[in-house]
DNA sequence: GCTTAGTTACTCGGATAAAAAGTGTCCGAGTCAGAAAGG
DNA sequence: CCTTTCTGACTCGGACACTTTTTATCCGAGTAACTAAGC
């Protein structure tokens, strides 16, 4: 799995403690954690595209959340960086044995492909069944000051 | 995920059907559904290094099953083909942000890894859970034939 | 003072390059079966 | 006929290319704010 899921979970928190109406550009939230700036604002682009975040060209610019952490999954932050497809991908070998035949659709009959999709199933349905909220809700039970110490160090960014 | 865990999970199949105390090798396993021979030799290589097949060289050599089917369970055969490691894998960037400490593992106290982890382990326990023999049976309750045809269609290969 | 046009600096966005992983191939070391020779 | 040696072919196993994905970087298009000029 793509690094730049664990980048966007991150940042995506970080966008809700300081959101002040204000966007957030991608070189700020890259210094956060020291990461390269363009490979995060590629992140990001996928996100917007997602439909996850809005973002905003020229002066003041940036990125800011579409819509309430609990409207967001973590789900769906993997979605948007990984794709929608499958991690294990039925390429039908039955069909080049004996017995295959071009007409079936062995990513539904081969019992095999079943049983893997059903475990991908458990994942995609502990993953969609925690949003970003509840995250978030967890962080501050456990560390209270991180709303403020983020909120601060973003605003006495320099540069 | 790699496309090596469709094959070898197949494949240890097959090995079953054929069971009559010979080895299978490489070539044939891979003519069964027309895959590349050293490729296949590769996963199979990484199966008996798993514990799951054993391997004979010289004439009348090749694989054979390790232990019974039930013995088997998807998740050992999807970790001897891709590995053990975690498919997300927390790079702790929390320690390089503003209040991150060297001395703190955040694979462990990072909220988001904890619930990355939470889903990654109901994928885990669902592949746990199903063995081989459960795949066996399944297939052969709906396909009845599938044992018979796949013994005769290995003794009858040619070459 | 207010409006308006022009300029400038800033940000995203996609195009481009480097690195890593996955995929596929080839040839050699070891081994077992079978043939051949000898008893 | 049985045993033993020798040969030879067969198989895995790891080393070596090629392709695709991932990671990282760089510039250009567009935009909004700021400046300054005109009313």
């Amino acid at each position: 799995m793509s690094e730049g899921v664990e980048w966007a979970l991150h940042s995506c928190l970080n966008l809700s403690w300081i959101e002040t109406g204000e966007a957030m550009t991608a070189a700020k939230l890259a210094a956060f954690y020291s990461l390269p700036t363009a490979y995060l604002n590629k992140q990001l682009q996928s996100l917007a595209k997602a439909g996850i975040l809005t973002s905003t060209s020229g002066p003041r610019g940036g990125f800011r959340l579409a819509r309430p952490l609990d409207k967001i999954t973590l789900m769906d932050v993997v979605t948007a960086i990984e794709g929608a497809e499958e991690a294990f991908r039925c390429e039908q070998i039955l069909r080049e044995g004996p017995g295959g035949s071009p007409h079936v659709d062995y990513r539904e009959s081969c019992v095999i492909a079943q049983a893997m999709r059903r475990a991908e199933l458990a994942w995609r349905h502990e993953l969609a069944g925690q949003t970003l909220a509840d995250i978030r809700k967890t962080v501050e039970g456990r560390f209270p000051g991180t709303p403020d110490n983020t909120r601060s160090w973003f605003a006495n960014l320099r540069t």
